[in-house]
DNA sequence: AAACAAATCGAAAACGTTTTCGAAAAACCG
DNA sequence: CGGTTTTTCGAAAACGTTTTCGATTTGTTT
């Protein structure tokens, strides 16, 4: 691997010099600037990232935390962040908490060990304590929240109207007819899936619907969300045979909902209406 | 931030001797260590992986290029490798080629660039030549392929038996009676592509079917597979109306070809059979 | 030609760690 | 107690870069 020191041998003059010719210091003569740029470019020269980063104390790369990788949301999310992360010279570390906080909490510690510039993260269901989080901008790395957000922590935040976006959703079931509109929210915690919640409440409230707290079922949005949807589709035929629409959290879980259904038998959308919330 | 060298100073020792006593180095005696430790938990050291990154030439991180991240295949392979990189101290770094051959050159010389301890890639469709990987290989960078592979590249790879999966999945179309299958194909370039249709062809050889080249439909598997399975499905239609039988070479052109059908008022399974490659 | 300003360069320190090698101290032995 | 071995420590170099600041050279102005 060749060095600057290499480079400055080559053409008889300082390391020093050679560093500032490559980043076109107007410090150095036009002409020298001209050489150590050719002569770098024929010995095929790769500034060492490692010295790079000792010295100027950044990495260049930003971390990123999310609940799980296999997920079309967070997935393509990804795909958003590195690309965009990349146009800017960084690149992305990507680890996940698996819904854990515990783990959450371990891969926080690596990125911030690793000492990337930046971190963005989404937080795991499990994590109700948010020490770990505030710690990191007490120690002044730049973190901003997405889509599982606490709203306690002060950072910036990325997220959409969940509350919205869910009051829309069901006011489409209330408008092709729905009478009695069951939900399928997610866990209790996470601030989208209390928003969802709030969103649905306020759509049946507007409507002059009273709310009745039996239509809701909690899942917990796990990496078994398709059979949690099954067995609260079920659930829900026992409970209120009369159900007319659903709105779900999700579409893992409303996808498991409609299979079921269709095992049973009821024709979708026939009997019943259902909305999932993902874009899946 | 603190360094060793504040521990020294704290201690009244050399940095030397603070920095073998937390490798547990025999060198320095057990009374020395563990105050040495006991004080770097206490002033919360953490070591500065800039400077060990400089010291020790490597970074502990791995490279990772795919085609695709938004994919469920490669999603869950990602998965795969970030849990189990974490396990032995690694992180990784990810990036994707966009099938381009170009792209695909670019972030190469980024992971290289990073001084990556190693290399782990899918090749994009787009790449014919394999220079810049032989490249990498002789620099001694570790490198494995995986998936999109290229056989003349000479180093470890990690596939499944596409040849095999086929052919089983052809037979399998055979089995429940199939008489006339097509073959809708993916690009003529990569491997796993190359060996899907061969084990095709092979099931229709070895069930003493013959095989005809106008019931193999080639498509792009681009992000446009849905589109591009409607299309061939609708132009097997005018070629072939009688056909029985389709082995998909990926399930999201597959999921195209089903709806088309639907849509048609074909019904599946009972008119046509389809099978799909990839366990989306 | 003296006086001054501008242009060009390099020595050296710094970033924080790891490791080699020699020196000092302690322990052991006859 | 002298000599030898073992244990324990630290000075210093090294990794490759960036940046400050002073020195030297060149050019400009009276």
């Amino acid at each position: 691997m060749v060095t600057l020191k290499q480079i400055a041998e080559e053409l008889g003059i300082s390391v020093a010099t050679v560093s500032k010719a490559l980043k076109e210091y107007s410090d150095v003569s036009k002409r020298t600037r001209a050489l150590v740029r050719e002569t770098a470019h024929r010995l095929n020269y790769k500034p060492n990232s490692f010295a790079v980063n000792l010295r100027t104390k950044e990495s260049k790369t930003i971390g990123i935390i999310i609940p799980e990788i296999v997920h079309h949301f967070f997935s393509s999310v990804i795909k958003g962040i590195v690309s965009q992360a990349e146009k800017k010279g960084y690149l992305v570390i990507m680890l996940q908490s698996n819904e854990s906080y515990d783990l959450e909490k371990k891969q926080l510690d690596l990125l911030i060990s690793k000492r990337v510039d930046g971190i963005l993260i989404s937080l795991a269901n499990g994590t109700r304590n948010f020490d770990h989080i505030k710690n990191v901008i007490s120690q002044d790395i730049p973190l901003v929240m997405f889509d599982k957000i606490a709203k306690v922590v002060n950072c910036s935040k990325v997220i959409i109207d969940d509350r919205k976006a869910a009051f829309m959703a069901t006011q489409y079931l209330i408008n092709i007819g729905c009478k009695k509109i069951a939900h399928f929210r997610g866990p209790l915690l996470p601030q989208n899936s209390i928003d969802r919640f709030l969103g649905y409440k306020q759509a049946l409230l507007d409507n002059n619907i009273t709310y009745d707290s039996s239509l809701v079922y909690i899942n917990e949005c796990s990496d078994k969300s398709f059979e949690e949807g099954k067995k609260n589709a079920k659930q829900l035929l026992k409970d209120h045979r009369d159900v007319d629409g659903i709105f779900i959290n999700t579409d893992l879980v409303a996808i498991g909902a409609m299979t079921l259904f269709l095992e049973k038998g009821i024709k979708i959308p026939e009997q019943i209406n259902i909305v999932g919330f993902s874009n899946w």
